[in-house]
RNA sequence: UGGGGCGUCGGCAAAUGGAGAAGCCACGGGACUUUGGAUCCCGCAUGUGCAGGUUCGAGUCCUGCCGCCCCAGCCA
């Protein structure tokens, strides 16, 4: 898939954007993604990224990177290089537009200036508390406070005294003058400066009082000639302010024009930052990058590709309806991108020894395996079988139920790519559980095939015990319990939603020799079994994969409707 | 109850008043198969939140209802 791919139809956004070029109204697209580096970002926001550099791409503009750092309470240094590291990743590049809203801020203050002398803004001295009982209530307006008209001199003055440090944090803030009797809250005379004494990771020690973000985002995209500024629904109500700012503060045409959308909403999983915040901290996960985590670095260490990351953004298109999409569509476009591209390798997760009886004892073979028969240039290896092998537990049972086509005693099934091998019986523990499995081979099935046309309805992968390998295989599953976090009794948060197995340990699980060497991130279909990646934590003699997701499982279905 | 939005299949989502309301995921069948994978085929909205109206013709236009989401941070 190539990055200036688009869907069929243009969404109500492109619809506006091809519109705009058509008109002549821009001579070139631009568009921004403005993240506040307050957090890590997450499956919702490459969705933003995808639609942001994806309209740029398509229409031959640009997309900007800038951060949205106008609270230097929240935001680290650290968020800064993690948003970089993954909008690359995800296969963006912005270029030479890296840009930081801070970066504008003696601009914004001289604006904050001009305002104040045109009467459109003023120093308040209310407290925060005085601010929020003026302001009124969804249903009834709020009211003015002496200081909207004090003279013009008096607030410029107490502006440029705020700058220079000379009053304590929430003493005064600088609101504009709009319309205290508004329907719509955000024109009730909004804060656009607030004193905040706190050093800047990326502004350093030069400020003591910061824009709000309604204050600033309008002209961070005007100062970037932004033509078009999409953002998440909930600032519908803002756009009246946005504008304002922009008329007010008299920038040239032609003026950005901001465009609401829907965020992403998925199933399964929490996409709020306050939420996978709390995960991180209470421990519920590992790290801002814990496979379960929504969030793209999280993704990328569970082995999702940006390809199928990119193609998911694409399918679940773009709209102003609030909407849940089911995390196996996300699934879907996964396992459709590594099937084609992921190496096959034979793994066993859960061994169950297995005794081919009339082998000889001592003796190896190696057979040639396909490494992707999606892809035959991707050639074969070769894989070596011997007496003793290893195979899955769950490819054994003794009284098999119905449409069970695995091995059983007196059944035959097919060693992919070896022979096939009828079992003749089994050996048990004390306990009475099945330790061992036996069976024979029938030495014309060489290389799996049958030249007597005679059929077998299972093929398993194994491993000769000898030649594999030891490795750790962490199995997860979903986040929550429940389709939707909110979905909960009386009186309970959403955290008893939390799937309480979403994380199985395997640590004597055994691959094949080839895998010794893999590299972290390397990703990989287990056949049968599903795709992995190599984890970070993997280390040389310590081999740790993550599965990333299963291979759908008709038998599976097939099971759960027995019951 | 003020303001701003949104209602099309189980989930996403097309349709720009004119043919049988696309497509994808999910789900259910079948074919094929040396991965119970992949692939292929079939099925899946007599109906667009509801009720009226306009029109030769309405998911699209009008009126009235109903439902859901967002807003009362010196967060973004």
């Amino acid at each position: 898939m190539d990055l200036t791919d688009s869907p069929a139809t243009l969404d109500f956004i492109r619809e506006i954007v091809a519109s705009d070029r058509k008109s002549g109204k821009h001579a070139t697209v631009v568009t921004r993604f403005p993240p506040e580096p307050n957090g890590y970002l997450h499956i919702g926001h490459a969705k933003s990224i995808c639609l942001n550099f994806g309209i740029a791409a398509q229409f031959g503009g640009r997309c900007h990177l800038r951060y949205d750092d106008t609270n230097p309470t929240k935001e680290e240094q650290e968020y800064i290089e993690s948003i970089e590291r993954d909008v690359r990743w995800l296969g963006f590049d912005w270029g030479t537009h890296l840009y930081f809203a801070s970066d504008y801020f003696e601009r914004m203050y001289v604006w904050g200036e001009k305002l104040i002398e045109k009467g459109r803004a003023y120093v308040c001295d209310c407290s925060a508390e005085e601010v929020r009982q003026r302001r009124g209530t969804l249903t009834e307006p709020g009211r003015a406070c002496e200081h909207r008209d004090r003279p013009a001199a008096q607030s410029l003055d107490l502006f440029r005294r705020m700058r220079a440090g000379e009053f304590p944090d929430g003493a005064r803030t600088l609101r504009a003058r709009i319309d205290m009797g508004s329907g719509n809250i955000n024109m009730r005379d909004p804060v656009i400066y607030r004193i905040l004494h706190a050093p800047h990771p990326h502004a350093g020690a030069a400020w003591c009082i910061y824009p709000m973000y309604d204050y600033a985002h309008p002209l961070e995209d005007a100062i970037e000639g932004i033509t078009h500024s999409i953002c998440t629904l909930e600032f519908e109500d803002h756009r009246p302010f946005y504008d304002w700012v922009i008329d007010e503060c008299e920038l040239p045409e032609p003026h950005p024009r901001q465009i609401e959308f829907a965020r992403l909403n998925l199933t399964y999983t929490v996409m709020s930052k306050r939420k996978l915040l709390q995960l991180v901290q209470e421990g519920v996960v590992s790290g801002w990058d814990d496979p379960r985590m929504p969030t793209i670095s999280g993704l990328r260490r569970r082995g999702f590709t940006p390809e199928a990351i990119r193609d998911f953004a694409d399918r679940i298109g773009v709209a102003k309806r609030d909407s849940v999409v089911d995390v196996q569509l996300l699934e879907h476009c996964l396992r459709e991108d590594l099937n084609r591209r992921a190496p096959r390798k034979f793994a066993v997760l859960r061994p169950l020894k297995l005794v081919i009886e009339n082998y000889p004892e001592g003796q190896v073979e190696e057979f040639e395996v396909s490494n992707n028969p999606e892809d035959p240039a991707a050639g074969t290896r070769s894989v070596p079988f011997s007496r003793v092998l290893w195979i899955e537990h769950d490819d054994f049972r003794e009284t098999p139920p119905p449409k069970y086509f695995r091995l059983s005693p007196g059944n035959e099934v097919r060693l992919r790519s070896a022979y096939l091998v009828r079992c003749t019986g089994v050996v048990k523990d004390a306990a009475g559980h099945v330790v061992e499995v036996r069976a024979a081979y029938d030495p014309a099935t060489r290389g799996g095939a049958t030249p007597d046309g005679r059929k077998v309805k299972a093929t398993m992968h194994w491993l000769s015990a000898d030649h594999a390998v030891p490795a750790e295989v962490r199995l997860y599953d979903r986040l929550l319990t429940k389709p939707d976090a909110g979905d909960v009794e009386e009186g309970q948060d959403w955290k008893s939603n939390i799937n309480p197995d979403s994380l199985e340990v395997l640590d004597n699980c055994w691959v094949e020799a080839s895998l010794a060497g893999a590299a972290s991130e390397e990703r990989f279909q287990f056949e049968r079994l599903g795709y992995f990646c190599v984890d970070p934590d993997s280390a040389a003699g310590k081999l740790v994969f993550n599965r990333t997701v299963t291979l759908r499982d008709a038998w599976a279905k097939i099971e759960q409707k027995q019951g």
